[in-house]
DNA sequence: ACAAATAGGTCAATTATATTGTCCTAATAA
DNA sequence: TTATTAGGACAATATAATTGACCTATTTGT
């Protein structure tokens, strides 16, 4: 057992620990409106990408349709997304945070943008840009970073 | 909605993909072995601290001991981890893993370990220590940490 | 010696998250 | 007009986690 070998333990370790904080406040955050995590990485990704369609949410999300099915009634119950039948195509349905929804996703993530925020901050330097870099790496397998890639924020047809 | 605001977004984003492929392959691999991730996250611990505590091994995963039970269980069914009586107090059973539980674990590990080695050799520079910089911070105030500070492998009485 | 505390195990009920499979409607395309 | 597509719904199942209650064995403190 080297030491590099030792370093790397250490970096899986790190993964570990580091995304469980990364998600704790959220968490804790969403209980009282009745949600979970999954409903707070919907509301995320409807944010990120207003309009965007079901089976669309579904590739970013990597889950099965009959997953995405409840927790997506569930906010549409709680008046936090709006469903719009598509101009283009009545079949599709586009994904809208209301006011509300945007009021609640606004919160959460604000929380987690100061926290990695304060992080950079303090570490300074391009420890931003380093942590961006290994992550994009990471990141640039999923399906769902397609809708990521350039300027593309509603549709392209 | 700033620059800066979208950059952090996009860090959010990545957090959550990163993980995603961060977990999925040592996951595939697993599947032949009837396990899940909770299992290999066992593994992964009583690797990195042999002779743990039951009790300090939930004090890592920040789980209840019902939830460690059988998953704990499991794995010395399938002969892959030890539990031993703890000379110093009977009453704690201290982990280890078999030659077995071994050999998987450094599969499971090598895998994540070479996949984050190749991305921070291939980007050079001082990428690995700026990510790990910014993972420390995030994972310091994880309980479980406490095991990993300073040079106690085994345990101090 | 004996009561209290501790480490750990077990059983039950519940919740959340996900899967595959099947079947359905509505809208569009060939 | 048939086939395909987007989406929804229902059922059965699996995994992962929770809280609560109760049990044994061991050690500690009085």
């Amino acid at each position: 057992m080297n030491e590099e070998e030792q370093q790397l333990n250490k970096v899986l370790m790190l993964f570990y620990f580091g995304y469980r904080t990364f998600t704790e406040k959220p968490d804790q955050m969403i209980e009282k409106y009745g949600i979970q995590r999954v409903h707070h990485r919907i509301l995320f990704f409807i944010a990120r990408v207003p309009g965007i369609t079901v089976n669309d949410l579904l590739s970013i999300l990597e889950v099965s349709k009959q997953a995405l099915n409840a927790p997506l009634r569930q906010l549409y119950e709680k008046n936090l997304i709006k469903m719009v039948h598509a101009d283009y195509d009545k079949r599709f349905k586009q994904l809208y945070l209301t006011d509300q929804g945007k009021q609640l996703e606004s919160e959460l993530s604000h929380v987690q943008r100061e926290q990695m925020k304060t992080i950079f901050n303090s570490l300074g330097g391009n420890h931003q840009e380093a942590w961006i870099d290994v992550m994009n790496v990471l990141a640039k397998v999923r399906p769902g970073q397609q809708f990521f890639n350039e300027q593309n924020g509603e549709r392209c047809d």
